[in-house]
DNA sequence: TGACGATTTGATCGAGTGATATAAATTGGC
DNA sequence: GCCAATTTATATCACTCGATCAAATCGTCA
């Protein structure tokens, strides 16, 4: 885990000639033509159902190529998954990053929090449930999450431990309650838990809702609903039962 | 879909001898034997991930002793997913026939309806989240969310179709709003969906709460998060934003 | 333009897959 | 004990898989 972010393109040097790459043009053009093939292959058949020969056709290049530019088949798949977490960082850095300012200058007063955590599920809301390619990721994020391969350390450190974290920390900033308060990490957790519904679970969803679409109105019923759970959440600030 | 009620085991018929099979006691006996294996097999690494000859290893019997019985791999994992669903409805029928009993007899009063909600809910976080095979259950059943395959139609119809609707029934009646109301069917995915954080992804909350098991503590933990859930989408009866 | 290395290609290797065939051994119900 | 159902052992088929190699092509720079 710790190697993976020291050596993030590690093994691939080992035992691939590439050691300038970038020089040529195309070459840059053809490993994100491989690497854009691969994430939507993987994230809709995994790692072992997706074969190097349809990611290649995919992409419109030669199966070689691959081991060429990435190494192995492995080494892809984890460049998937740090593509992936780097998109997904972009896609939320505008709602991520008032919250971890907030956070960090210490005491601030609840109201703020309460809106930064609803700022924060909406965004969530809206990149995952509204973008189209964000469904490619959640697929490829539930299967490492189901049954934990060479990505699962990467994804862990990287996006869940600190997307609860700091879901956690706006609940509790929000409730003004212990800051270690172990009731906010799980709260968060279920929280965050409930987007899976429409993300992986996205064709059982719309089937269900009788949703022909995911459009803008749908995605305004969705957050209403996840607003109402976040306002909840908050307002319970007796945590006895 | 409607196919595979009438012939459960139609496509094994037309390709393998046992035509009267169940006369001998220890063929039944073996067949489970092969059908728990394959469970686990299929729950833990996939339809492709997982191999005949892994199965068969695991079931302590030959690889061709799995098409003799199942005529095929397809088959052999269609059959799984009818097993899951009959264990999982059998864990949960104490928990479900009273809901069930109730809506059938039309209006109740809304107290009763919030308490066979909570009831439910219960129930299937104990199921879900204490259970160990449950997990296994959920594995596989998590895969065929993400990516459909020949036990999708099977999974909708008996599983998630019923589930949610039984759920969106009990809060409208502990609403007393709208039978038809699309809100509640939504409130009830969401709230089922927060299950998947302690089932496909028990391994991610499990780390993320620190917890080295997942013990009566710790479900009792869950279960008052979720109570608490149920609590607030009831009370919430002014249903505009 | 020619040279040389980076990139791309076609062909192939060994391993593993699901399914089937065959023959023999074992089992259990009648 | 008969006889069919079940299980084992072994071998094989046709196929796909990831990886590798020599050769061809491309792009840059001398």
């Amino acid at each position: 885990m710790e190697l993976a972010r020291r050596l993030p393109y590690g093994p691939r040097m080992a035992q691939s000639p590439p050691a300038n790459r970038g020089t040529y043009a195309k070459s840059s053009e053809t490993r994100s033509l491989i690497l854009d093939a691969a994430i939507v292959a993987f994230a809709e058949s995994g790692l072992e159902g997706a074969s190097t020969r349809a990611i290649a056709a995919a992409a419109g290049v030669n199966q070689p190529l691959l081991n060429y530019h990435f190494g192995s088949k492995d080494a892809l798949y984890l460049e998937c998954a740090q593509a992936i977490l780097e998109r997904f960082a972009d896609g939320m850095a505008a709602a991520t990053a008032p919250a971890v300012a907030f956070l960090a200058q210490g005491q601030g007063d609840r109201a703020t929090a309460h809106d930064l955590l609803r700022q924060l599920m909406d965004a969530l809301v809206e990149t995952l449930v509204m973008g189209e390619e964000a469904a490619l990721w959640a697929g490829f994020v539930a299967r490492e999450m189901n049954a934990p391969g060479d990505a699962f350390a990467l994804l862990y450190e990287r996006l869940w431990q600190p997307g609860t974290e700091l879901t956690a920390q706006l609940i509790r900033a929000a409730r003004g309650s212990d800051p270690d308060s172990e009731d906010a990490r799980l709260d968060a957790l279920l929280l965050i838990a409930n987007m899976i519904a429409f993300t992986s679970g996205r064709r059982v969803s719309q089937a269900i809702m009788g949703w022909n679409e995911i459009g803008a109105e749908q995605v305004a019923a969705v957050r209403r609903s996840i607003a109402r759970q976040v306002d909840a959440l908050v307002a319970d600030t007796s945590r006895e039962n």
